[in-house]
DNA sequence: GACAATTCTCGTAGGGTATACGAGAATTCG
DNA sequence: CGAATTCTCGTATACCCTACGAGAATTGTC
């Protein structure tokens, strides 16, 4: 929760260094100086470098270590030598998401899938988990202008596509696909940031909570609490985080089946 | 997110903090001495000044403003008198978030409210949303090992009581809530995030996405991404995040009533 | 081989953050 | 009046991002 990721100066050179990998569609009217190489001090490293080195900064030892001043370290290299490959610490950190998540093994269309439309959205949310299990340090970083590059519209695609299925109207589709976004995206952020928490502070969650013990026999009012000390009693906290997230997921999902036309 | 809120040095001390304004269930068998007041020099403030003044400021400026040196500036003390009513920023955040949770007006135990289900699951959701619209920087505070005061008690409570009227299993009754928690809490998070956005950017959504229109035009390839031209084409794309979320929680709501034993 | 043009490299400086430490000021009690 | 207690807060440290501008390296042309 940083006050930064606010504004990105040129929308178009962002737009051109998440799809640098890729194709254009077509070459505009506009004649471009078409980029020669020739003049000039060779580069000693790329774009790719920067953002892997990022990636791997940030999984190993925590976004903070991820800072420009780290990564010139790690990689060598001056602190303001990466601004030549990069215009601000913001568009990185748009790089490296869209990395990751371009890094989900999705099918694409075409590419052989479950029938199923509730196993196509159990893939999606197995490797959207998986994706913040191994990068924790998604769970710091806003989506909320996500990366407008080939892995964000990779995930909406394959989403969509899966929804689709069920027969819906237009508007219906996009609208649940939406909600089971923010539904397995949401809980994927909260699982990764929980252990992300255990790893940094060397603390469990169970040893967290053990170290408030005071609260219960000091400070819990009964009375104030019946419906806590009901499910106490009848021994209904002993689900776990996934537990909870399966049955939601499944019953949002029971919710949306049934509007399906006949 | 940031690097903070990782440990409280003494969790008894940090409750003592969050619970200051209630009655202590029972004087445990430790004598303690009796805190008295009588020798030493006067407070000029008291911990909810501290605690309100940092909600305040950072309602009105950001939660930046609200950093102790800007806090002790509004209060008129040095930067390190705060450090006399609050142990450290991170416990005073806590302070700051169970006291908006507290804030939400959810009946208590005993008090009217709707016989549906679903409509008290309502008054839960309107009430989280409005207190994050409120306090759009609770949007950046992360909440994974909440302050265990008497706000989040309160809000766990109510919701725990909303379902138990469905009179599923104790285990059941407690994951469809944390189900129902997780996808209210995370949607009024991002929600509030959106607008924070919008506000310290000063440009809107709409216009954030029109500023990328050459992605649609240049990089878009609509072989890869058949189901968003789809959808587009059927003119899917109308709906409104809050459409997505009215959507979303009644379809779980639909699917966990679903189970509801005969 | 010299020179211009181009491109990459990166040191410095500035304004921001939380908080450990310790000296000094205010207040009450004996 | 002195001791005990409690609150007050200046200073110093170690980070963060990045604007600016001078210098280094490379190529092509004459």
């Amino acid at each position: 929760m940083s006050e930064r990721r606010s504004g990105q100066g040129q929308p178009d050179k962002t737009l051109a260094l998440l799809w640098r990998n890729h194709r254009r569609a077509a070459e505009p009217t506009t004649n471009e100086p078409a980029r020669q190489r020739g003049a000039g001090r060779r580069p000693s490293l790329n774009v790719d470098d920067v953002v892997q080195a990022g990636i791997r900064l940030a999984d190993e030892q925590g976004l903070a270590a991820a800072s420009m001043g780290g990564l010139a370290k790690e990689l060598g290299v001056g602190t303001m030598t990466l601004y030549t490959y990069v215009p601000s610490k913001d568009e990185l950190l748009d790089l490296m998401v869209d990395q990751v998540l371009v890094e989900r093994e999705l099918p694409g269309p075409g590419a052989p899938r479950p029938e199923n439309w509730r196993e196509q959205v159990e893939i999606y949310s197995q490797q959207t988990r998986a994706m913040f299990q191994q990068h924790l340090w998604l769970s710091q970083v806003s989506t909320i202008r996500p990366p407008v590059g080939p892995g964000m519209l990779a995930g909406r695609e394959y989403l969509l596509s899966a929804v689709l299925g069920l027969g819906l109207t237009a508007t219906e589709t996009n609208t649940a696909a939406l909600a089971i976004t923010t539904y397995v995206d949401s809980a994927a952020h909260l699982e990764a940031e929980s252990r992300l928490v255990e790893r940094t502070t060397g603390q469990t969650n169970d040893a967290w909570w053990f170290e408030r013990n005071d609260l219960w026999e000091t400070y819990f009012d009964v009375d104030q609490h019946p419906a806590m000390t009901a499910i106490w009693h009848a021994k209904g906290y002993d689900s776990t985080p996934a537990d909870s997230y399966r049955y939601g997921l499944d019953r949002l999902l029971d919710g949306i089946e049934a509007m399906k036309p006949l």
